[in-house]
DNA sequence: TCCGTTATATATCAGACCGATATAGTTTGG
DNA sequence: CCAAACTATATCGGTCTGATATATAACGGA
């Protein structure tokens, strides 16, 4: 899925700038399952611009750069129809909590607590977050389901690191002892 | 995490050869949590044999191009010991898949059954595969700890996806009467 | 009140990475 | 028997990330 068609599928819900399209791939609703950068949303507007997909409506702003508010255009809403009619790729994990516990044994225990309770935390917070959202947003199906999948993966993964937070760090202790022996 | 610290780590365990560090990364442990093409495993290889991280035995084959099978040095272990002492970035998570159903209003609903019966089959495989892994290789407590974590999420992953798929699709053959009358 | 941090807002760029393609022989299965 | 899939390395166009530059406002603590 391509940063273009990713700005599309957000401005489909709501007119937005550069900046504002961001911030939705760092906290709102797309971050838990797409991500993309300034240095990829402001050409691929610029892009989608050109070819008649959105249009710009620049607001002069005192002292600020000029604001581009975009909107999807008929056309707009067209290609992201289109775009949605492909088969999906696999999905991309890259996580290097994972890799640093996998590895394990090149950390210091207190570290591996710590990175645990930050991850734990950090887990909870989205559930809550996917939790109280607007119910009136949820009321598509779609979103619905996607929303309640969130939740239910964060809950079982921080759960999974409290049942069993405490026992890796046991035998990591034992390992340490031993090694030293 | 770069990919040369990706190469490292798989040499950690064993030598291999470019194309079996990629496979590790399609479908070995590693699969589930970091991703790495050959388009970067072969430079960052060359890059880190010239950084004397590791050494190559280059086997002439019989008709094939030579097998370039690479071993981990000494200021290899060293360097992959370095790498783990960053903190972790924030986890990437790119769903094609999560994007759709999030759209699911933009699909018909034969896709959207097709495609969650799809994802609920990978689900069971790759739990499955978790739980039969050799526990002789996960005697390591850290790689012990994300096996258990991965198989948990894809349990609940496919146990949600199960609970919640005909609603779904119930509610989504509503919109659609709906949106015909 | 002053100042540092955070937020708003756009834009560019080096470097990293993916996915496709090229090459070439071997093995496997229908 | 032949097509497909696998083993194996290598390159490259194009995309994306993360950092940086620029400019200003707002907020909060000392």
């Amino acid at each position: 899925m391509d940063v273009k068609t990713l700005c599309l599928a957000v401005l489909s819900r709501r007119d937005a700038t550069g900046y504002e399209i961001r911030k939705q791939f760092a906290e709102g609703p797309f971050a838990h399952f797409q991500k993309a950068s300034l240095g990829a949303i402001y050409p691929a507007l610029t892009r989608a611009a050109r070819e008649g997909l959105v249009t710009v409506s620049e607001e002069a702003q005192d002292g600020r750069p000029d604001k581009k508010v975009y909107s999807l255009t008929e056309a707009g809403k067209t290609a992201l129809r289109r775009a949605c009619e492909i088969e999906p790729e696999p999905d991309q994990v890259r996580s290097d909590l994972f890799f640093l516990i996998f590895f394990a044994r090149y950390q210091t225990p207190e570290k591996i607590a710590r990175l645990i309770d930050e991850r734990i935390a950090f887990y909870d917070s989205q559930q809550c977050e996917l939790d109280e959202f607007n119910p009136n947003c949820a009321a598509d199906p779609g979103m619905n389901f996607v929303r309640g999948l969130g939740s239910t993966i964060y809950s079982a993964a921080a759960d999974y690191m409290r049942a069993n937070r405490d026992t890796l760090l046991a035998q990591l202790s034992a390992e340490t002892r031993h090694a030293a022996e």
